[in-house]
DNA sequence: CTTGACTCGGTACCCTAGTACAGGGTGTAG
DNA sequence: CTACACCCTGTACTAGGGTACCGAGTCAAG
């Protein structure tokens, strides 16, 4: 039985607050299958996937503006795979540059921290040494200029 | 001959504009060594490198804040090596949770990118089934609640 | 000297991702 | 009937990171 759930059940349900759907809704990302006559939000068990899929999207890296071109590669039945297949894609490619760029920090700390222990002076901040290079991750960082 | 570069040539130097410049130094992040007598800004080489450390750093996700600690680390006469050392290893601590997080954020992207067959209809494709799944990628992701 | 590019400081505004609050209506248990 | 939790819309606010615009001063070429 389609069970019908309140925008309260369905953020309980998803771990947001009652606004946070609200808010999702104002960016087309979530909708209410229906209202009630007292004009009640109802949503359907999709809705708890769709929040989740919100969700998890997000701790990928995904804007709110991405996740909704991925929730709207789905309906559009004409594009395929391929086209989410590209975009995880180039988050991957971000992550693993982002992981290159951390070890560097990390490699730049612990020389810090040991020459700390040598009680040798770092006159200029030595942490520039670590990740001054210009560019070269080419971060396509969904910042892309607007 | 210490170059000595205005405020435009540094911004463009770095990839960014001259206002972000002016805001990164109400931030602290960024000073001029000097001012000629008209009041303009006047940058040494160092201001660039400085400048390319934020941008890097903030591609890796640290805050604007997080990057002035980063950038005040050094072991100097009148800072004390211990206290520069446990501000390094929260750093570096926090890199790590970091590498971490986007390590199980690659699983993850690999995983689905794997499962996915290009060319299947997105109705179907699994990368978009893979982020409606409840929970498992528990991130613990470095969110926290500051 | 004039013109155009650049700079100054200050204030105001934008976007992202939410969160809070105000003033009201609804639903249900006692 | 009265509480009380829940919901409604709308607006305002937050924090983080910038951008834009303003009137006015500066600098270099022609």
């Amino acid at each position: 039985m389609a069970s019908g759930l309140t925008i309260g059940q369905l953020a309980k349900a998803g771990g947001v607050n009652v606004q946070t759907v609200r808010f999702y809704e104002r960016l087309h990302l979530l909708a209410p299958t229906a209202r009630k006559p007292s004009g009640y939000r109802v949503y359907g068990e999709e809705a708890v996937r769709r929040l989740s899929f919100i969700k998890n999207a997000q701790a990928l890296g995904f804007t709110l503006r991405e996740i909704l071109e991925l929730l709207n590669l789905r309906v559009s039945s004409n594009t395929r795979c391929g086209d989410v297949q590209r975009r995880a894609e180039a988050k991957l490619a971000q992550a693993g540059a982002k992981a290159r760029d951390l070890k560097a920090l990390a490699r730049v700390l612990k020389d810090l921290i040991r020459a700390c222990q040598a009680g040798q002076p770092t006159k200029r901040c030595p942490i520039l040494k670590g990740l001054e290079k210009k560019k070269e991750v080419d971060n396509g960082n969904s910042k892309a200029k607007r």
